[in-house]
DNA sequence: TGAAATCCGGGTAAAATAGTAGGGATTCAG
DNA sequence: CTGAATCCCTACTATTTTACCCGGATTTCA
């Protein structure tokens, strides 16, 4: 039950250009090194954000990409699903093409796992990139203000 | 951040012996006939939950497989978190040896990453082995009743 | 023009998944 | 006391997924 890669970069990814919203482009190379990513491996991660209108890009020297909307119209679960699909824990609870076994209607093992897709899509759907700046911010005033202790 | 088949059947097998609990053992090969499931493969599954404490085993002619505890003790996380791991969606937010990345501090992801586990195990330690049997009777009950309608 | 970028398709080694195979040990029924 | 049922254990394996790398084309700014 771990996220892959994909999703966590791409959180990451997502954070990066959050943080330098309305300030022009950020190339890949730079979300690379700031977090540590393999640069091409990201490139292909962002694509897909990219057709999926997450993310805008500007080709070209001085390029880079931008988030398509501001941080607080989107959530970490807008860049999850799209990189990972829905994060249903068994194919049978697919949010879009459930795949549905035998015993569907009568099957509690189901329930269940509707109930983890809820409370997972819950979640993910109520953090916006802004409250990961916010959170980002106050985490680092504070170790600052540690130092002065 | 799909659940592999280790914790699915295993949920499966462990509602099995949660239906016929009181009843004497169980045989492998009618938990894996009941629930569509391979035989081989369901034995490597349950001895890990035997290793576990959860089930018992009776061995010989007759014998088979029965729950170690009623079934209002012993909670879908439970089995779940045997067969699989702990359910954090990352290695930074494992419980009991978190892998610490450089950042770990003031990371945002982090957040992510704990609000994600930390609402799948409240969800999955709060549905007990009787819980599912008490939702499979209900429902099986409801479609019975719909026949004569 | 040349350097800095994005764009694009393909390739690939390693790990995880979901089993299969086969034999040994134990116990009950007749 | 023998045979069938059943658990117990280790090893093997095909397939899929993951997490990248490579090379080159295209676009744009300075």
């Amino acid at each position: 039950m771990k996220l892959s890669t994909k999703g966590r970069y791409g959180i990451q990814a997502m954070f990066e250009l959050a943080l330098y919203y309305g300030e022009g482009p950020i190339s890949l190379k730079t979300i690379a090194e700031n977090e540590g990513l393999s640069e091409h491996y990201l490139e292909q991660l962002i694509a897909i954000l990219r057709k999926a209108d997450l993310v805008k890009s500007v080709r070209g020297a001085q390029g880079g990409y931008m988030l398509a909307a501001p941080p607080d119209k989107i959530t970490v679960g807008d860049v999850i699903r799209t990189l990972e699909g829905s994060l249903a824990p068994a194919d049978c609870v697919l949010e879009d093409t459930p795949f549905e076994c035998s015993r569907a209607g009568g099957c509690p093992t189901k329930l269940v796992m509707e109930r983890i897709r809820d409370s997972i899509n819950k979640v993910i759907d109520s953090i916006t990139l802004q409250d990961m700046v916010e959170d980002y911010r106050r985490l680092n005033q504070k170790s600052a203000f540690m130092y002065y202790i």
